[in-house]
DNA sequence: ACCGAGGTCGACATCGATGTCATAATTGCG
DNA sequence: CGCAATTATGACATCGATGTCGACCTCGGT
């Protein structure tokens, strides 16, 4: 007999070793070199000698172990490794479509992991992702130090950061204009006569969301405006924590006459905050959403897509050799008036 | 001159490679094997020894070869794929959420790939999964058949099926409630008067697509309603071309008074068509989305995230052993009224 | 001083493929 | 017909780790 009988009382699969190359020649009747080679197409194989292994692997369902192929050809897989925050973030999903739609241009396959926002867990996965020999890694850091990642870049895997450089380390990267964006949505609402303007922003440790932040700042000081100052809120890190800022906000008195939101997340949260507000305050959001056009909601767009390629391309060039100083891409961002950032302040406001 | 120089004249890297567990006893100064023992923890290694291999590990910046330990342990990996149609639409990304989430208590890594809906892509993806060897294989299928894959099946490499069965195979599914949902919708819309309501579909050779259409049909011949026949639009597959459709609809005459949209895409392409309507119809869509609340979007909601789950956890079953007929799961669906789906149909109407 | 137990450590085979090189069979051509 | 070139094939080493097994050393007990 050969089926187990496990534990539980259930009958095992017949745990029935997949096939070897070695099995499928012992079948064709020819020596294991000779079946990799039909196998693989490579000349000097005789027309019959060829079918013989080919049927052969058929009829034994034989599929070539992957591992040991690159265990022999050099211990270097055709995987890029994504290490990102969220997929369920449209963001990080739009970046990693970029990523796989270049990757897959030169034979090379994503495999994405969640860090969920945890510098520890960010840690395991790269180690992960390294013993696994990806051919590169991307990674839109959560942690706080990469230095121990040095000696690795200089063996040869490729790193690329994105939407956030890392600390401690000299490596490519692809950043949003966050500066610039802030800059251009609190302009774009100044210029529209509103003094208390309100800023809410996600985690200030997150270098992204401490540009945006400068640059909503530079925009004001140059207006020689400091109304806004009371109406400074960080560290809202989600949906309903947005949604509760923007009550608050709305609810003081004097109460601001317009929001800048500084992702999506939040972005999110004061559109629900908003939802039946009579006399609803001027609103511009960082990043761009499906439905944006359809609510009429200003934001301040940029490529996710675009940021996403480009790393690869930054990985691609690496892989295929070059060396040189870490490069850095700016991803330029542009204001998208739909309405909600245009509305201005009630008069004698 | 150790930099090789490629036929493009860029100079490649340095190509050092990276060192074996061989490099590193020889400079600890004991065997392989000892130095395999002290990285991994076993026991019976003085301290003494473990401390100088761990030494000259961090020393050469050693990484533990993963290909070959998978190889050497089992060819087989810690790694489960998924397969599905594109990571930037919410829907997947839920479920590839959900299916991570359980994984990782399991101690698995899940690698993702897209087929962009294409069935050729995704049979070479499969290849590609299977050859690396993955514990188990999750798919949304695109392709037609997948009687190629009975041998796998039988082999030790589980297969899930996620929102559409396959076909000329026999392997555990997750699905949702697609003709339940359906008519639960039409119902919804019966109720509140309307006669003439339009089914806008996505491609009606899908099968996820082709439940929804006849549970709505139920529902209509129930109702004994044939009112809606003229109304009937499928194999619209992308949001603008759900915008155009919906416009043509209303422009008809007599108009429908109400929408049925049967994915997350066609209601976004509605939702743009209805923006500036002065005297919108009701409107109902398949899939949850962020945003429904604020616009007030009713919806056939069903939980992907729970859908990932259960599918992680038939394929867990099988990599732990479990063998028995192939089973099914069924998600259920629930109607969210937020308004759009309340709406009467004007009097006289 | 002897013996057995247990702790340390290393030599060697092994996982499943591919690369190198040698050899046998066949062909080409003067 | 004979010799070189080419084709077809196989034996064996190899990639980088882990598993098996046996050798040696150190103790403690008698």
């Amino acid at each position: 007999m050969s089926a187990a009988r496990s534990a539980d009382g259930t009958v095992d699969a017949p745990a029935e070793r997949r096939p070897t190359l070695t099995q499928v020649a012992a079948l064709a009747g020819v020596s294991l070199k000779t079946a990799s080679r039909a196998l693989n197409s490579e000349p000097n194989v005789a027309e019959a000698t060829g079918r013989r292994v080919r049927d052969a692997a058929d009829h034994l369902g034989y599929r070539l172990n992957g591992i040991a192929r690159e265990l022999r050809r050099g211990a270097t897989s055709a995987l890029v490794g994504l290490i990102s925050g969220d997929l369920t973030n449209p963001f990080y999903s739009a970046v990693a479509s970029g990523i796989e739609r270049e990757l897959r241009q030169h034979g090379l396959q994503l495999v994405t992991a969640n860090n969920d926002e945890d510098a520890e867990l960010e840690h395991a996965l790269i180690d992960a992702f390294l013993e696994r020999r990806v051919r590169a890694l991307l990674v839109v850091p959560s942690a706080d130090r990469h230095a121990y990642l040095a000696i690795e870049g200089s063996r040869g895997v490729p790193f690329v950061f994105l939407d956030r450089p890392p600390v401690g380390l000299d490596a490519d990267v692809v950043v949003i204009d966050n500066a610039g964006g802030a800059r251009a949505a609190a302009e774009h609402l100044l210029t529209r006569g509103h003094r208390r303007i309100a800023l809410v922003a996600d985690l200030a440790r997150m270098v992204p969301q401490r540009g945006r932040i400068e640059g909503f700042q530079q925009a004001m000081r140059a207006a020689g405006n400091d109304e806004w100052e009371p109406f400074l809120r960080t560290d809202v890190h989600d949906v309903s924590g947005a949604e509760r800022t923007v009550r608050e906000l709305l609810a003081l008195d004097p109460a601001p006459t317009a929001l800048f939101t500084t992702n999506n997340r939040l972005t999110t949260g004061a559109l629900r905050a908003l939802k039946e507000h009579a006399d609803p305050p001027a609103l511009i959001g960082f990043d761009d959403f499906d439905l944006a056009e359809v609510i009429g909601t200003t934001v301040v767009a940029h490529d996710a897509v675009a940021m996403g390629r480009e790393a690869a391309r930054l990985a691609l060039e690496r892989i295929g050799g070059h060396s040189g100083p870490a490069r850095s891409i700016v991803i330029s961002t542009s204001v998208i008036a739909r309405g909600s950032g245009e509305r201005t302040p009630r008069t004698g406001d």
